[in-house]
DNA sequence: ATGCTGTTGTTGACGCCGTCAACACTCAGC
DNA sequence: GCTGAGTGTTGACGGCGTCAACAACAGCAT
């Protein structure tokens, strides 16, 4: 069941495209992942990948929403008990959400960047992303009905989380960033300025 | 000086170069710009660009500089009196770097997509956005000397902001935010959000 | 004016790419 | 065992970036 032994068919090409996509991302970029490579890669020949994928930009679509999805599993795995004081849970979200930026950069790029993908709205990849704003939605809510955060639309809020995590991790990624800032601090500094943004500051 | 009616050398080709990619990119994004096409559309062989850079890359990025120069222009441009009360002036920067974004998604893009550049480190490039980021320096140190943002390294206060603003562009170019939500309250509560976060309150 | 030299533009060719069409193999179910 | 759908292969086409060899021009010294 492990190993086929070299038949004609492959088993389970599709899935072993999509991983050997990514690997092949993180080592040399997306541009790096043709359609010759990979079958190559996997002692397949170069037509083979149209059997699963209607083309080259179908296949790293689904590579980027895999990554939506890791990164989701990442950022939902975050203590959701109620342990945690204050709004410490968004704040170890936004550096989950760097953090994974950081180890996978070319990956994180893709899952952004339709450029590469040149296609129209892929739904499935706008639902990957969209889980990750309902995870979001949702723990900014908690936090409004416990009083941490001021009240207000919940989803402009965690777009503007969203918005400076993502753009803190893109700025890295792109060696936008001074290499000798320190980037933890930096992250942690990111994370603290929006929660103070959006604290309640009510009894003002 | 104006036309040179058709002569076999064409005046300023690295200058129509760099003009017409902008025009291309803007059209049908930067992967539309190729050697082939652009030497068609300037009435030139395909191989004439190579006599100005050495290779796509090299134009690519050269179109990015000039876009970096663009928007440092805009940003600049912004008020310098100081008559703008509070930290109108930052507010302001933040809206017109968000307003460029969405108004040369494509240029955009390409200045901060090293993947489309495909090289090691330009240094044009980085001297074009590091100016953007010492001009956002010396304006938080301003506000900073007013006490109307908190002290601490400005340097790291202008990643922050810079991140916000950024990932921002980058959410709503990359089509992951909302298109029902209302973009210009969006923006003003991100800078909003920011400054808050960044206000100084010492007299707490 | 003439000829030299460096710059700029052209054409031909190479290898790589995505993709399609036609063909070959394999396997499950009859 | 036959069949048909699913899967993998090979050949071919056009487009791409790029290099090498060649051609036209501009400016300058003579």
């Amino acid at each position: 069941m492990a190993e086929r032994a070299r038949t004609y068919h492959h088993g389970d090409l599709r899935a072993a495209l999509v991983e050997e996509a990514a690997t092949m991302i993180s080592e040399g970029g997306a541009a790096s992942v043709t359609m010759r490579a990979i079958g190559s890669r996997l002692g397949v020949s170069r037509a083979a990948p149209y059997r699963h994928f209607p083309d080259r930009a179908a296949l790293l679509v689904a590579v980027a929403v895999a990554g939506f999805k890791r990164l989701n599993r990442r950022l939902g795995s975050g203590d959701t008990g109620a342990s945690s004081t204050s709004v410490e849970r968004l704040r170890r979200m936004g550096e989950q959400y760097v953090r994974f930026a950081l180890e996978h950069p070319a990956h994180y790029r893709l899952m952004y960047g339709k450029e590469a993908l040149e296609r129209q709205d892929q739904p499935e990849l706008r639902k990957a992303a969209g889980a990750l704003l309902e995870n979001l939605v949702d723990v900014i809510r908690i936090h409004q009905q416990r009083g941490e955060i001021e009240a207000g639309d919940p989803r402009a809020q965690a777009y503007v989380a969203w918005s400076a995590v993502h753009g803190l991790a893109s700025l890295l990624i792109e060696r936008q960033i001074d290499p000798n800032v320190d980037v933890d601090d930096l992250i942690r500094q990111t994370t603290q300025t929006i929660l103070d943004g959006m604290r309640d500051r009510s009894p003002d």
